[in-house]
DNA sequence: TGACAATGAATGAACGTTCATTCATTAGTG
DNA sequence: CACTAATGAATGAACGTTCATTCATTGTCA
């Protein structure tokens, strides 16, 4: 658990934050009362008041922390020492150890909530395009990007990466009982077997 | 718009699953009033209730008849002249002419449900697997299974259509006004890209 | 130091609204 | 008339939000 702030005020919004992500996970955004949440947070439902304007306030909030985390997890990538090693991080990003099944029930959530509601489309397309023009610069500047096969171009892998990944994560919400080893260890043979598809040779043989 | 029955009432049980179909796709399930349903369908509330138990029941009822849906959407793939055409078949599925991009909010709710309500993740868990074993089926039936690159299985191929064509539908929700044409070329470039990555070579020098 | 004033975090009952569901009633049909 | 289809006002539970009130902490001053 991280001290996360010297700041009472802001720890209680996280821990606010917190309680809240749990029970959206559970029981998503709409089923999910003010009083779950505080409940959950072990604190009174008015003082969820003090600390967000409103139950919108919250899901935003909770968007934005996700926006925050993507990109946290984009410039890892970026840093990884290969192409391969950068996949498989996107591709497990979501295995966090602790709360195991919460972030994809969350996110699916999250884009469905999207599909209604244009504040948090244009904060998820945001999100997406960001990640997305980041990859594609990932792979176009990578050494393997002069051995793409066909015409394809680093955007269209770069969008094909990101239906991989979001497609594994919306049947993630399937199978919640997986633990996040089984999980990371699936999604890392997913990257793989891309990998392979796309850079024809053992990932070995290519790792720069 | 089919004249689908004979039988009274039955038709108004689908004239009550189209109007709550749009609803659905338009506001989600739990913002979804029965009152807007009938609103829609241009009846009173209380009907509803002759011919659906509850609210569960209507959003139940839907997920069979996407149930249906996909079972039908297989069938035609397997029907297909070729693997290739099979594959653009399942990734276009969902580029109904009437209705554009309702369905994919549907299912991307349908699935944010799935992740909550464990009645929806079991049908939706049937379809998902019902689906990926005829598809496997399919692949490893086709002239092509013999060229499948490395040690690739038609278990994991199939496993990687389906997450491409999931992650694209979740994407989906995210660009509202594009068009069915729009969507059935974009993600038939998908199904074409994804071959391409398969079976090296340009699509028709494989086709049977 | 000790007495008192001010603060604002925290509470939870209360309010107005919305919603799923029911049912007494009416309309239609043979 | 008898029977079913259809209506929509009524009901009560649940929800988001507000706000009067409590009380531990902090600041002030003699």
């Amino acid at each position: 658990m991280p001290v996360s702030s010297l700041d009472p005020a802001l720890e209680r919004r996280e821990q606010i934050l917190r309680a809240a992500m749990i029970c959206f996970a559970k029981r998503g955004f709409h089923q999910t009362s003010m009083h779950d949440i505080s409940a959950e947070a072990g604190i009174s439902v008015g003082l969820i008041y003090r600390y967000f304007e409103n139950k919108d306030a919250v899901i935003s909030a909770m968007a934005e922390e996700h926006k925050r985390e993507i990109h946290e997890v984009l410039e890892r990538a970026r840093l990884a020492p290969s192409l391969l090693e950068a996949f498989e991080i996107i591709f497990t990003w979501d295995c966090c150890d602790n709360a195991p099944h919460v972030v994809s029930a969350f996110v699916v959530d999250l884009f469905a909530e999207a599909g209604r509601n244009p504040g948090v489309a244009d904060l998820v397309r945001d999100v997406a395009r960001t990640a997305m023009d980041g990859v594609t610069d990932l792979i176009a500047r990578s050494p393997e990007a002069n051995h793409l096969p066909y015409d394809l171009q680093p955007r269209e892998i770069a969008e094909m990466i990101f239906a991989v990944n979001d497609g594994m994560l919306m049947r993630d919400v399937l199978t919640p009982n997986r633990t996040s080893a089984e999980r990371r260890e699936r999604q890392t043979q997913f990257a793989r077997n891309l990998w392979r598809l796309l850079f024809s040779g053992k990932p070995e043989a290519v790792c720069a």
